[in-house]
RNA sequence: GGGGAAUUAGCUCAUCUGGUAGAGCGUUUGGUUCGCAAUCAAAAGGUAACGGGUUCGAGUCCCGUAUUCUCCA
């Protein structure tokens, strides 16, 4: 039997042996694809040679690609693990032409592949063609159909629809019909009562698409109709683990050699064995499925976070806690205990999970406990609801009460209808899924983007000139306006920029675009699929126009100060905290930077000063810049350059040397490291588990902010008389207040009591009620200090009327014993009603009120108001 | 991109409609104990995230900013 190894490997010799170069897997993670979290796809890495904005490398490629989906048919999130087939994580094998091999080598190397090769028996093999769309006035893909009738018969052969059988990238763009291989792997006997060809496609779990040769022809316009393409693709995708069970003859993908041992891990960390118990069973699936997808993100570079990509990942890793804690009893984290099992099964293909072990083991780890908190914070509030509904006398809470708990508090439904059974109790189902349903139409209503039809004046690539010069003459290739919710602009494409596109954590570019009769503004530029966006807010009047194209060299030069000292606090940390540091992202603006590493404790005041120092020896060596372009990236690494996991390289990349530090970088840069004037770090910090954030400001930026200190401390000094020893000086002072301060109680507290003694003495006796009366001039705080003191020294039929003043305002302060207050008096009427004579209002509790206003002159008439009640 | 929520002692969190800022754990000191663990007692510890506003009075109400959590896309 093929092990899932030597599978994998079979496919990319196989497709070598037909011309193809083999590359390796893109990062799982996509940056700089505004519709795209993840890549979804084997031909996602190429997306960029379909759209046509770069050309082609290699007219044939293959290679085994690491898929994250969490929506669509076979990889919605909440049915993962439900069944034996759906899946977050998965590996795509797949092989592409660019312009260069169409249908014909296609499915015949398919066929090849799948019955010479790993003879597979073809009397379970099926193909599906594209029956065509009178929508698109696009006939049947009799091409594909006659070719494959050389190697199927007829009833093998199957018509599909458009949604099955016609691919498209997204709403606009290249597309073109498909064909799908699919196979039946069920018994012979149940093949024999009904014949494969009806089950194709339709959901049965042993009748299954094991590879989709999609033939790019055409172009998506925005306005619905299609043009050919001059240059027709090829792009193949098949499912690794599908393949696997296939040829191992096994009925699902989680009884191959790629899964088995996690499961069998899973088995042992919680005490259960696959295969026994339904339940069991589910949850086994979801960790094991779940695992893969949370280590292969945090080695591509992806942690959870709280937004974005990071909150997918997130959510992920917590529906396989969740799992754990209902289904297999784990009440603590425990899902980082799979690590070395994964490591064990997929740690030869893909190294980086070796690597980065300890860390994702970490990160996990600190996720598992937060979510676990999350839990019972969910469990406090649901209990508070509990009882409440009790009281109220009902079983059922409000699916508003349910709505948001999972809404707000992340809580998720399925545990509270848990607890809730527990109790007896249940949650209104359609009440959450009406709260549900507006929240979904709010998400939709904000998200609406409108992007118009790119408006082509010129063909040609644009060309990034930007390392060398910041001003030179354009011309705009292309323009499209974005509409968004309160917003409105334009997106350029000039045939060559100085602009630096928004990558690799460094801003993008502003400046103007300046033609004979107008200027224009650039705002900022951004990288869309390798291609450089300059964002304007109005177009100009005429576009075909030249223009002249400027940076703002100012900010610019302040970014490559930051960017370089970047770099330089890379290699100073490495160097004294060692070379486990590793940049987990960073942040380069003109203002300030943002550097992520991994390390796995607080980096000490004199590890940071080290850093510092290290960093800034090298600006004043004036080290120059050595840079390289287009260099291999195999030279590259044997050069020593620092690359990032997780980050897509190019085959021919940049190297950024300053002396020792060697980094692969597309960022821009000073030309020599004295232009930096010195480094400051302004802080550390933690981001998550196993990962600290420094920032810090160069350049000019650097020395404002050290002015700003020196004023400060210069500031300081005068304020204790220019003393010697500033610190000296403060401390005495802050013991000197303290001391004070305790002093004033004390005297305060003092004079607390002689009042309340001599209050007590003086006090009134009216109607069998013992009337206190303060008047004069007390701080609020006093008044009340003597009210509660007076209240505890006198248990019973005590009235305390206390008609201050304070800083020109009139206050009333009562305090009733609490034998008056049972009897019915109650403090907060009775000073509510006498504040109005003070043109004022007041409130507390019946046994203690206060009152203030504006007119001192009614204090008088207020006491009397108070004392005429008694 | 949008919605909801949170931010109070070192930590986890109370403070019902605006009216005395509190508890548990932890810390320090002292007692019991040969010592540790344990336990009893006392004390210290607060810019209620930040900035405005409303009010006689704001942790509490309103607006803005920051950070964090959470859900939807």
């Amino acid at each position: 039997m093929l092990t899932a190894k030597e599978i994998r490997k079979s496919f990319t010799d196989f497709f070598a042996s037909k011309g193809h170069t083999i590359v390796p897997s893109a990062p799982m993670v996509v940056k700089n694809d505004p519709t795209l979290m993840f890549t979804n796809a084997g031909m996602n890495q190429f997306k960029d040679i379909f759209l046509g904005n770069v050309p082609r490398k290699y007219p044939r490629v293959a290679d085994s690609q690491k898929c994250l989906r969490v929506s669509g048919k076979h990889n919605d999130l909440e049915e993962v693990g439900l069944d034996t087939y759906h899946h977050t994580m998965f590996e795509m094998l797949g092989n592409w032409s660019f312009g260069d091999y169409f249908k014909k080598e296609a499915i015949s190397w398919a066929w090849e592949y799948l019955v010479d090769v790993l003879k597979l028996d073809p009397k379970r093999l099926y193909a599906t063609v594209f029956e065509g769309s009178e929508e698109d006035k696009l006939g049947r893909d009799d091409e594909a159909a006659e070719i494959w009738a050389q190697f199927l018969p007829k009833n093998h052969i199957i018509n599909g629809n458009k949604h099955d059988n016609f691919w498209e990238m997204g709403d606009t763009g290249p597309c073109g019909p498909c064909s799908e291989i699919h196979i039946d792997l069920r018994d012979d006997d149940e093949r024999a009562k009904i014949p494969g060809e009806a089950l194709v496609n339709k959901d049965n779990p042993q009748v299954i698409e094991i590879w989709n040769n999609v033939f790019m022809q055409f172009n998506r316009k925005a306005d619905g109709s299609l043009e050919s393409l001059p240059a027709k693709h090829v792009d193949t995708g098949m499912g690794f683990e599908r393949l696997c069970m296939a040829l191992q003859g096994k009925k699902s993908n989680y009884d191959t050699d790629v899964f088995q041992p996690i499961l069998k891990g899973i088995g042992e960390i919680c005490g259960c064995e696959y295969g026994k118990k339904r339940e069991t069973d589910i949850a086994m699936r979801v960790i094991a499925d779940h695992i893969r997808t949370i280590s292969f993100s945090i080695t591509d570079g992806q942690l959870p976070s709280n937004a974005k990509a990071g909150y997918v990942i997130r959510r992920i890793l917590r529906r396989a806690v969740r799992y754990g804690y209902t289904f297999l009893g784990q009440r603590s984290a425990f899902l980082y205990k799979l690590l070395p099992v994964l490591i064990e099964t997929m740690g030869d293909a893909y190294p980086e999970l070796i690597a980065q072990k300890s860390l994702v083991e970490k990160v996990i780890k600190e996720e598992e406990e937060a979510f676990l908190r999350t839990l019972e914070t969910g469990i406090r509030l649901l209990d508070k609801v509990m009882a409440e509904t009790k009281a109220n006398g009902k079983t059922e809470i409000s699916g508003k009460d349910g709505f948001t708990l999972y809404d707000t508090f992340g809580f998720p439904l399925d545990l509270t209808e848990l607890i809730l059974r527990e109790n007896g109790m249940t949650v209104n189902q359609e009440e959450f899924n009406q709260e549900m349903q507006k929240q979904k139409e709010r998400a939709r209503n904000a998200a609406s983007v409108e992007t118009g039809d790119w408006v082509q004046l010129q063909e040609g690539e644009s060309e990034f000139v930007g390392y060398d010069i910041l001003s030179c003459d354009v011309e705009i290739l292309r323009y499209r306006k974005i509409k968004q919710k309160n917003s409105e602009f334009y997106q350029i494409v000039l045939n060559r920029t100085p602009f630096y596109a928004e990558m690799g954590g460094q801003v993008g570019d502003t400046g103007i675009l300046k033609s004979d009769d107008e200027t224009i503004e650039v705002i900022d530029t951004k990288k869309e699929n390798n291609l450089s966006v300059h964002i304007v807010k109005k177009l100009p009047a005429n576009p075909s126009a030249s223009f002249v194209a400027e940076v703002n060299t100012a900010r610019r030069q302040q970014i490559a100060c930051n960017h370089t000292a970047t770099h330089l606090l890379d290699y100073a940390l490495r160097q004294v905290l060692g070379t486990h540091v590793e940049q987990k992202g960073s942040f380069v603006a003109p203002e300030a930077l943002r550097f992520d590493f991994s390390h796995f404790q607080k980096v000490s005041d004199e590890e940071l000063r080290k850093v510092e120092q290290l960093a800034n020896a090298m600006v004043r060596e004036n080290i120059a810049l050595e840079e390289h372009r287009n260099v291999p990236i195999e030279e590259a690494r044997a050069m020593g350059a620092i690359a990032l996991f997780g980050e897509k390289y190019g085959d021919a990349v940049r190297v950024i040397k300053y002396g020792p530090s060697m980094e692969l970088c597309g960022g821009t840069h000073v030309k020599s490291t004295g232009e930096i004037g010195f480094i400051r770090i302004l802080s550390e910090a933690s981001v998550s588990a196993g990962v600290r954030r420094i920032e810090a400001v160069s350049g000019a930026k650097a020395e404002e902010f050290v002015d700003m200190q020196q004023d400060m401390l210069r500031d300081l000094k005068s304020l204790f008389n220019n003393v010697p020893n500033l610190v000296q000086a403060i401390k005495k002072s802050l013991d000197e207040n303290s001391a004070m301060k305790k002093q004033v109680e004390q005297f305060v507290q003092e004079k607390v009591v002689i009042l309340r003694d001599k209050l007590i003495s003086n006090a009134i006796d009216r109607n069998g009620v013992k009337l206190i009366i303060l008047k004069g001039d007390f701080e609020a705080d006093i008044v009340k200090s003597v009210a509660f003191q007076i209240r505890n020294a006198v248990p019973s039929s005590l009235v305390f009327i206390g008609a201050t003043q304070n800083m020109g305002k009139p206050a009333i302060t009562m305090a009733l014993s609490d034998d008056l207050v049972a009897g019915g008096m109650n403090a907060t009427q009775l000073v509510r009603e006498a504040a109005k004579e003070i043109k004022g209002g007041g409130g507390g509790q019946p046994f203690f009120a206060q009152a203030g206003g504006k007119d001192v002159d009614g204090l008088e008439r207020a006491m009397n108001v108070l004392m005429n009640k008694f």
